[in-house]
Parts: C-alpha cells; structure tokens; sequence
DNA sequence: AAATAAATTTAGACAAATCTAAAAAATTGT
DNA sequence: ACAATTTTTTAGATTTGTCTAAATTTATTT
C-alpha cells in the first residue's frame, strides 16, 4: 500500500521535503531557522520535530549543529518529490491545468500513499522524465538526473528541454510567443541552427518553427543531463 | 480553492460521511454506536466528535437522541461521495485498476481539496453517472439518482447499468464471463430480448453479444433510474 | 413499576504538533 | 578576548482527536 514500509505523518513528510529542498541549494547541514521560515513555523516546533525524525533515523542531528538527511530519509524525501512531480504532469498533461497551477493541488496529492498508484500513474503517462516546470523526476530506486536551465541561444543542436521562462517580458515578445503557440511548460527540441545568422529551428507541438537569434536569446529551456 | 466555503478537517469530513452512509439504510437518527462502529472508534470519542460538528451546524443533535445530517451536513457528504466516485472511476478507466482495489486510495484521494480539481476530473472522465460498483455519482450541486440493483432477466430492454454481481459464483459460469469478456464494472446496455426463449442481446464494451435467460437470470446490473 | 441491561455522556488523561517565553550555546564585532 | 547578538534549545501551555473508567440516561424484562 505505502510506498516506503513505515508510517510516517503528513507533518513528518513535509519536514523531510523541506530539508531536502533547503539541503538543494545550500548543500549539507540545514540550520533550523531556514526550515522554520521554509515551513512558516516557529524554530521550537522544527526542533521537536527534527528529535522526532532523528529517532526514526530520517535525518543526523547534533545540537546546535543543524540537520542533513540520512539515506533513508533521502528516499523518503525522492519519494515524495516524485509523487509531486507525477501529479503536477497528470493535472497539466490530463486535466488541462496550466503550469502556474498546479503547485497547490499536487501538494495534497504527493501525500496519497499507494505505490501501486503511482506505479499506474506513471505508465498513463507515458514515463516523463521532467515535470511541467521542466524539473526532473526522481525514479523508484530514487536516482534522477540534474537539470540545468538555459537559453536556446546557448544550447547545442539535438537537446530537448521544456520552456520554463523568458528574458525579455515585454507585452510584444509574449505576443509573439502566444502567435507562434509557444507557451511556458512546452517541450522543445532543437533541429537546427543557422551559423550565419544564429537562427535556430525548434520542434513544438505544434509542427517545426524558425526562430531568430534574437529570440533565441530570450527564451530559457530546463534541460536533463543526458544519462 | 475549497468545494465549501469552510475549513473540514479530514476527521471531521469521515465523520459526517460515516453518518450520512449510516443514514441512508437505517434511515434519519444514528445512533453514537453505530457511528462509532463504523468508524473503529469509542463511542465516547464519538460523542465529542458529535458535539463539534453540532456546533459547525453540520449535524441536528439532541442529547441521547442520535444524530442526522443537516442540509449543509448533507451537502458536504454528498460532495466527498461525489470526489471518491469520480476517483475511483479515474482509478478504474484510466489506471487500470480492478474494480475491488479502488476503495481505500479513493478514500484518501476523496480529502483532496480543490474545486477546480474535481469539475476538470469529471469533464476528463466524460461526466460519468456511476462509479465502477455502479453507484451513482451525486452532481456538484447535491442531487443525484438512485440506483437499484437487478438481474438482467428482470429488466427491460433499452435498460442500461453496470454489472455489478453473480448469482452463480461456479467455476464454470465465472469461465464463461471471462470468455465472453463479461466483468464485473463494465457497463451494458440491453438491445433486445426474444420472447420465445428469453435470451437477451446485451451491448458490451467489446460489442454485441447473445446470452441465454439462464445466463442472464445470474447476471445483476445496478441501474441509475432514469430521470 | 422496579430492577437490570444497554446505550450514551462526562471527566480526566494522553499523544501529536504547535506555540510563547526564557535559558543556553554559538557567532560576531570591536 | 569578551561583550553583544543571533541561533537554537528547553520548559510549559494549547489544540485536536483519541482513550479509559465512571456516571447518567434510556430501554428492556419480569
């Protein structure tokens, strides 16, 4: 039924997420503060819990020294995040939601606990590799690729990457996107590019386009390491 | 962002679908220990529960004298009846699960709170009117139709319902349901019947088929009355 | 109709998750 | 280096939902 084989409340598991986001970017030991303002709550209430999560062996805890995640806890956290990132592709893919809101509702969901949903979940969807925000997915085993974030300008020929944000927000640069069907949480592949003039042809959905240079330069794509 | 406009917590809302469940065999007033029954608790906890949701308006609740819904009681219940049907019929048309594996992530995905969640997931399923069991799905403003439960002998042609039980549960009848692509949770529609003998023409999903009366004298549909 | 049985409620306790206020440890500035 | 500041922890209280045990009300039996 669960996907890993002990409890764990719905408390517990947005801790565990929020540890591992924070430990992302600032990397090892996470101080209380930071989770207590990740999670809107008092730095007492993270250090409770953090006891908590310590007894259970999710994360290594000495006083005064902040947290980092065990390798269990790490899985749970994997876990977690690709439950999210499964749901946020089912309400944009199926439902029709668009990219921007999904965050809210997939938050509820990531806490459904059934592997064999997620399991059936996957396969309808095809087995994506990245969410629509173009972050990447963890697998079962809890391995994943890293993603970069970068412009078109600067990719080589053959990536594929989805497009997660602008340079230039001017109302006459979303026009043209909006005329050209291109649209945040989109997947593109690179086809070509023009040495003389830097423009670039791009796979979408809808059929392959020409883009300049110019507009190449202003569009961000999040690509997954290949292998 | 909430099918109500007031906060439930999960508790409470298993509460009132307990009653309403409970309400609709033994008709009206619930008694503590039914409830309590039910739900794997104390009759006790029961109690307090009871005074809570007494105070939400939520439940009519006289001292010693059991409890029934209120029309806002029995609109929440009747919008979780309404997510946990839709879910198991995603769960069912769109996963893959069997019918008799739906139950219990349906009912975690029936707390998910988000309005738009649930119309999107309706017109995705196509505005089914009954779950995989062949209960009827209520509609986003508290109505809905009855169902009955009847043999397919019994029924007229043109009826239309879901399979939902055997009568003769033998080896050699179940074999015969599964060669013919009969399971339970499909849905069928009566074409025609043959006075002199009885037999019954049933639509299926994999087409038209001929059953003997024997057959279809062991064959219970749940129909949704029309209208 | 009184005695007994069953159902229901009350009172008091407990675990989970949170909070405030105060104490203790670590860090920073001069 | 040591005083001041910041961070973290502890102690004690609160809320939600539960429990046990005892008291109270309702129902049943003879």
């Amino acid at each position: 039924m669960c996907s890993y084989y002990f409890e764990m409340t719905l408390s517990e598991e947005d801790y565990i997420k929020a540890i591992y986001h924070l430990s992302e970017t600032e990397n090892i030991s996470v101080a209380t503060n930071a989770i207590a303002e990740q999670m809107s709550t008092k730095p007492s209430s993270v250090t409770d819990m953090i006891k908590k999560l310590s007894e259970k062996s999710l994360v290594n805890y000495k006083k005064y020294q902040g947290v980092s995640l065990t390798e269990k806890g790490r899985l749970v956290a994997l876990t977690i995040v690709r439950k999210h990132r499964l749901w946020e592709v089912f309400l944009v893919d199926k439902l029709n939601f668009s990219w921007d809101e999904v965050h809210e509702v997939a938050e509820q969901l990531e806490h459904i606990k059934s592997e064999a949903l997620i399991d059936k979940l996957d396969a309808h969807l095809g087995y994506p590799k990245v969410d629509p925000h173009g972050d990447p997915i963890p697998t079962k085993d809890g391995t994943f690729k890293k993603s970069v974030k970068k412009l078109i300008s600067q990719l080589p020929v053959s990536s594929e990457g989805v497009c997660v944000g602008v340079n230039d927000s001017s109302v006459a640069f979303l026009k043209f996107l909006d005329k050209n069907r291109i649209a945040l949480g989109d997947t593109f592949r690179i086809l070509d590019r023009e040495e003389f003039d830097g423009s670039v042809t791009i796979q979408t959905r809808a059929g392959a386009i020409r883009i300049s240079e110019q507009i190449a330069s202003n569009l961000f794509l999040e690509i997954v390491d290949a292998e």
